[in-house]
DNA sequence: TTCATTTAGTTGATATATCAATTATATTTG
DNA sequence: CAAATATAATTGATATATCAACTAAATGAA
């Protein structure tokens, strides 16, 4: 008997599965942000902390950190400035590179920010217990090894 | 003392790893897709593969099922239509609505298809025993669940 | 010091995501 | 039947992803 090659039906498939809860969180954060009047996306917010944190990082270290193109990452930086949440000014070593850094308004986003981000991540994970968010982190990590080894 | 709500680093959060886990999935995917000169995105082939599997879907159906808006889909269509994998003709019944049918050479790709997705899933998913896929996905589920709750 | 190479970042083109507004056709209701 | 409403799909605007081509500055070697 002859057994073609059968792709699950999508709705059965790990990675639809993956696909979908991403979106999902995103789109479930996306709203809180908005119900609580924080004018800001995700990825804005991603790159603001990721500054604020590790204010010495290159544009490229930033993209490298939130797993982000370097296109990406100009063009967010540059939403930034334009909404006041950032300066950019060039750095004294290097010429090429700039000196980023949050105004008051962005600290004061990314203070607003936290509380909202912390229970978004709290709820999406409601119900799991910290031994299965351990395993979960794991098999994520597992897939993102096997989908990065060069060959 | 008082505490600071504290955000951990993103690369220890699990939203991090799921973001990144899709991302490097689809990256791995799409350069396998590429390797074997097929010239179709892994958005294009997921609802050329949802019409195939199921023509009497509306695109408001074949939205849902790929999780995607309703605008993508229109524009995906759009682009399978263009690059001749897909026609479109009126719906005898109901003109809002119209008739996909993949062509032969949508046919085509679509078979040829078939062995790469399935062993980009194989790959990606290598050293994970079933039963720890099932728990994956059960993960998974309950992420998409919590976040997905009206209240 | 000059020229090649590397590095930091930008820009353009195309694909997709999201939201809101719009069009055209069907259906329901008074 | 006519008006109101619902449904299928499109369109415009803006944000992000990806790839390739490009600019400018820094570095390194002859």
């Amino acid at each position: 008997m002859k057994e073609a090659l059968q792709i699950s039906p999508l709705e059965q498939t790990v990675f639809y599965a993956l696909d979908k809860a991403i979106k999902s969180y995103r789109q479930f954060a996306q709203r809180n942000i908005k119900n609580n009047h924080l004018d800001i996306t995700i990825d804005q917010w991603l790159v603001l902390k990721t500054i604020k944190d590790s204010p010495a990082l290159t544009q490229k270290e930033i993209a490298v950190k939130v797993f982000k193109d370097y296109a990406s990452i100009t063009r967010i930086i540059e939403l930034l400035v334009d909404r006041k949440f950032l300066t950019r000014s060039f750095h004294s070593d290097d010429r090429r590179r700039y000196k980023l850094e949050l105004t008051s308004t962005g600290k004061k986003i990314h203070e607003k920010l936290v509380p909202v981000i912390y229970s978004n991540r709290k709820r999406a994970l409601e119900g799991l217990a910290d031994k299965e968010i351990e395993l979960f982190q794991h098999l994520l990590e597992k897939v993102i090894t096997n989908c990065t080894i060069i060959i």
